[in-house]
DNA sequence: CGCTATTTGTAGTCATCGATACAAAATGCC
DNA sequence: GGCATTTTGTATCGATGACTACAAATAGCG
């Protein structure tokens, strides 16, 4: 077996990736994928552009960890709102909630970040966060259909349409107050809609 | 008086400046600000960019006068579906309809051209469409506010966060039906919010 | 100390962006 | 015809986009 040293071999990193990561997302977050370049990027992360190659392949390579890094850290927790023994409707409604507050959480960072990222006018970067918010969607559908098969697909269809435009709105400046009110009016109609 | 000679002086333009407008508003609508760019514009007119900035100034100041021709030639005619003698609820129902309607028309050119123009990374550009959006919301908020005072701002918001849902899911695939299913599904909490 | 491996900083690459300089071409006016 | 005026086509401009070639720097290993 060969000695598992802590560090490899050659001259070390001045920089984490990891952090890169972290710190990056915020400026895609702000800014927008078009709209953060690749000087933007390496500035923000103290390093040049070799370093930025080296460590993350490409700006959509950088993009991709980003998406994966917000699943986990930003983007709204959906199995912790989508609960199995509590009525879709009501779920459904605190998802619109917890969208409003999420997206208006940072005034600077407003919206959805893959919500947004699917908006972009680079294709690798648009296919990724589209991916990712086809796996969302997906995940919504399954849980509405698991006990409102015949409504799943509508009411899918007005809730992502509802995040979108929460998502918009926020970035466009509106701020929680509004946001959460328009949430909760579009979150009334979803008791009817399911037959509750 | 002098003569008012149908032709100018110079050498006649060889191509109609406000055809032009017309071609280059698809060419906007179809691909969003940012990602038309001046060589598409002038190839689409079929003229080189010294004609291009002698027509219309900028690309900006092309766009001004798209936005300009869309609010009379593609955009939704708020006038004729917001009427003084036909209830509110019912009339911005109509609204969400026209929107998903309108939205799903052209699927090469789908969403609003000015909704989806307040989000391009062109500072003018922005501004413009901004200024655009805002008139158009003010008019939908003047109306509701004419007989619901009460509900106009919460109401105002919740028409244009879900017109900006829609164009946006527009943009990202959803047919006419989809988008038809969600304008009415939204349009049915309008009668409770302004207490019909 | 060499030798290898890896990252670093400098200084570029090439493509595309919006926008222009300039002279030839094409008209009206006298 | 000759001049003034305007548009045209060619051939760029400078700035910025993503991305890289290359050699100096910095480490572990023997």
């Amino acid at each position: 077996m060969t000695t598992n040293s802590a560090r490899p071999r050659g001259r070390p990193r001045r920089f984490n990736p990891e952090e890169g990561v972290a710190i990056d997302q915020r400026l895609f977050h702000a800014r927008g994928y078009d709209a953060a370049s690749v000087a933007d990027l390496t500035e923000a992360l103290g390093i040049n552009p070799p370093s930025f190659y080296a460590a993350f392949g490409s700006k959509a390579g950088l993009y991709a960890r980003v998406l994966d890094r917000y699943s986990c850290a930003g983007a709204i927790p959906l199995s912790e709102i989508l609960r199995p023994n509590r009525p879709v409707a009501e779920c459904l409604a605190a998802l619109l909630e917890a969208a409003a507050r999420n997206y208006a959480a940072d005034p600077a960072a407003a919206g959805c970040l893959t919500l947004e990222g699917t908006r972009c006018n680079d294709p690798e970067a648009r296919d990724a966060a589209r991916a990712m918010d086809r796996a969302a969607i997906d995940t919504i559908r399954r849980f509405i259909a698991a006990r409102h098969p015949e409504e799943a697909d509508q009411v899918t269809n007005y809730i992502e349409t509802t995040m979108a435009g929460l998502s918009a709105k926020a970035r466009s400046g509106h701020g929680l107050d509004r946001l959460l009110a328009t949430a909760r009016l579009a979150g009334l109609i979803l008791a009817q809609a399911l037959r509750v």
